[in-house]
DNA sequence: GGCTAAATATACTCGCGGGTAAATTAGAGT
DNA sequence: ACTCTAATTTACCCGCGAGTATATTTAGCC
């Protein structure tokens, strides 16, 4: 809402496209930077975890001051959230593009399989995962959880789906869910960005374990 | 070490069991009064997470004062680290049973997970669970990764006995043992203990997923 | 060039909470 | 009754870090 109020000043009657190009520019610039801000927390959150990151370590992070970050979101809070934000759109993004699939329950989990564990690698993911309620004031605690819940319910279809067409075995849907998406956002807590492992290979593991498990067939 | 120093002023000479009854009652005192200290702060941990937790607000739980709490153990952290360790120990404890059994590697594993469940929900757990890295200093980081990589290194050996005993596929070891760690460990995130679903039920639809996967067979 | 608003910086406030020094109480042992 | 120690309290210190009031620079616009 306060990174869109620069909007109003748009003056109300026709003007050049110059002016158009560089208003434009201002906003765009101004969008960029706040990225910039939360990419940057994003990664300082990784790094040290939310409590033992200062907004001053974010600033100089970014070659400026804290009223600087201030100018660019509301509170340390919010910032957490936009991570959090930021990391489940990626796991969000990866369900949405299976709804309009034709394949079978089965492919289309194990193909949100992959862009979940592409997405809990990064700076984002690992905000996602960590961004505990208790971290958060009751209002976004609310939120945070609402938005959860969207991954859990994306899930849990996917896997009725599955059960429909044949392609998966009956079984309890919740706990299945959480069981795979506990495996998944575990893999923030021990993945390092260096490590040999791509998310790809990780993910090709996992969804060969929870399609065949660990009885021999 | 320091909560055994009381045992330095034992007169060496011998002494009635009077004495004896005593002094061992004072001990065992410290010592019941030092685990309330760790099972409140477990549980405060827990609620409010470890960084929104004060040691008064321990204190307080314990109707005592901080400077008490202090008595008790050398600081914040390493408050969490002695929840660690009693989470770590239960399941531990659970891995070490198996130890015996000549069951197949596959029963083993699930009767392990079956103990890691239950050990997941309780205030210890979540401790367990929770201490990252950030949280402790480096000294006390390492021990933590150190005794962590104990119940991987215990997951391990009971996957690779059952695919040496044809129970279990022959699988990648390592990735095995992170997603079932990893979607138990999870449990700790959303479990609440007023749940309906016991732990040992979790545990059961989880063996259940594993053992059979989601492919129908 | 001068006006205006946005972007950034300087230089603070202030409360929370970890940790402690020193005094006080309780209780076992003689 | 007296002592000595462990247990506990009162009353602090102090640093860190979130958040802000205010000044200053920068850049578009006429």
């Amino acid at each position: 809402m306060a990174g869109r109020q620069a909007r109003k000043n748009i003056p109300q009657r026709a003007s050049g496209p110059a002016l158009w190009a560089s208003v434009g520019a201002r906003v765009r610039d101004r969008e960029r930077k706040r990225d910039a801000v939360i990419m940057t927390a994003a990664k300082a959150f990784r790094e040290r975890g939310y409590h033992n990151t200062s907004l001053d370590d974010i600033a100089s992070a970014l070659n400026v001051t804290k009223p600087t970050v201030y100018h660019y979101v509301e509170n340390k809070e919010q910032l957490l959230f936009e991570c959090f934000r930021a990391g489940l759109k990626l796991i969000m993004d990866g369900i949405e593009e299976q709804r309009e699939s034709t394949t079978t329950g089965r492919e289309r989990l194990a193909a949100v399989i992959m862009r979940y564990a592409e997405a809990i690698t990064s700076d984002f993911g690992w905000c996602m995962v960590q961004a505990e309620n208790q971290d958060l004031s009751p209002t976004m605690s609310r939120k945070v959880k609402a938005l959860k819940s969207e991954i859990d319910q994306g899930l849990r279809s996917l896997i009725r789906a599955g059960v429909s067409d044949g392609s998966i075995r009956p079984c309890d849907e919740k706990m299945t869910a959480f069981a795979l998406a506990g495996a998944l956002n575990w893999i923030a807590h021990w993945y390092r960005s260096d490590d040999q492992l791509a998310a790809a290979e990780i993910a090709l593991r996992f969804i060969e374990l929870f399609e065949l498990g660990l009885q021999p067939r």
